[in-house]
DNA sequence: GTCTATAGGTGGATAGAC
DNA sequence: GTCTATCCACCTATAGAC
């Protein structure tokens, strides 16, 4: 812990909870005030750090991407196989949904008419590295005899993200996290062995 | 067409405008002024038809419920076989992302947290009354020969919604439905003979 | 049923002191 | 880097004339 950190991390709990909020209320059900109460400084603070809403939705789906990809990385240090991996995938998802909200490019992609262009290239690449990694552990299954599936693996992912992006949507308006569980289920067996 | 038909068709305008502007931008990304213009008349005379927001919101959605159903039926009467009935259903959606815009009920349940209490229970309804039926297809199709799935019929249901409605979102945000007709195809194929 | 006019509040954003 | 104070545009909603 260098001495030179500082207090950079006024950033880092606005980012925080503007996340929180879009991924509870969407991006345009939360304000500049909404955060400054939740962070406890003022507007003109959050201007400050970031210029303008735009500039804070950005950052906000970049580091998203970033943040995602650490916990893929755990995933695939922590499950060896490709059952492992798929579920620990689908447990990502329930978490988001147990804190109260769905996936943030999720509520991105649905707002995304009213978002920025800016926000395009980073969502639709963000779908892009989804689909990759499932396609990954998906093939990787098919190979070592875990999975049957048929087609490209590419495909299956991303009948597979889909899939958990519109039950965690569901269950988000539901408020019921047993749906959640039981398509988990019914999506890890209709590849599974 | 009765002559008592007068022009209560003005309320049937601002239905149809807001429920566009709600599947393309969000129910939190349009007003009262977006729909004035759309529709040619001023922010009061929407207030007339609807006294709040909330109002207009609780309108959209049960007419909405009303809307689907009839399209259903009309897909029950067109198509005979289950394999038809599903990809027709399938359609209804790709109906909409062609329009610009998602299921009014997928983002109704994104936003849900960003909307009045009141819509919860019509929203829960419409999810509940989709799987219905299209369980009801599901499992005519395997009692028939025309499906291969294992489990109970409203559980693959389920299975199914989840996935046209999440593969409707992203490819909303991606502006491609070449990518949605690929999920579908292989929607249809894991459920086919 | 539609209009003009306006109220009362909140949105993002800026200027300038500390 | 954070604050107070303020701007202006837009929001939902209402009052009252026609």
């Amino acid at each position: 812990m260098p001495i030179t950190e500082s207090r950079t991390d006024t950033r880092e709990r606005i980012l925080n909870a503007a996340q929180m909020f879009a991924q509870m209320r969407g991006f345009n059900a939360f304000s500049y005030a909404d955060i400054a109460e939740a962070v406890g400084v003022r507007k003109a603070s959050i201007h400050h750090h970031f210029a303008s809403k735009d500039d804070l939705e950005l950052e906000l789906v970049q580091r998203y991407r970033l943040q995602f990809g650490a916990q893929l990385a755990c995933v695939e240090r922590d499950q060896a196989t490709a059952l492992g991996r798929l579920t620990g995938y689908g447990a990502l998802y329930r978490a988001t949904l147990i804190a109260g909200g769905i996936c943030l490019c999720g509520m991105m992609a649905s707002d995304i008419r009213a978002l920025p262009e800016a926000l395009r290239k980073p969502l639709h690449d963000f779908f892009a590295e989804q689909a990759a990694w499932l396609s990954g552990v998906l093939d990787d299954g098919r190979k070592n005899g875990e999975f049957v599936f048929r087609g490209p693996a590419l495909r299956r992912a991303q009948l597979v993200l889909a899939t958990l992006q519109g039950g965690l949507i569901i269950a988000h308006a539901s408020q019921d996290v047993s749906q959640f569980d039981s398509l988990l289920d019914d999506l890890v067996a209709s590849v599974a062995q």
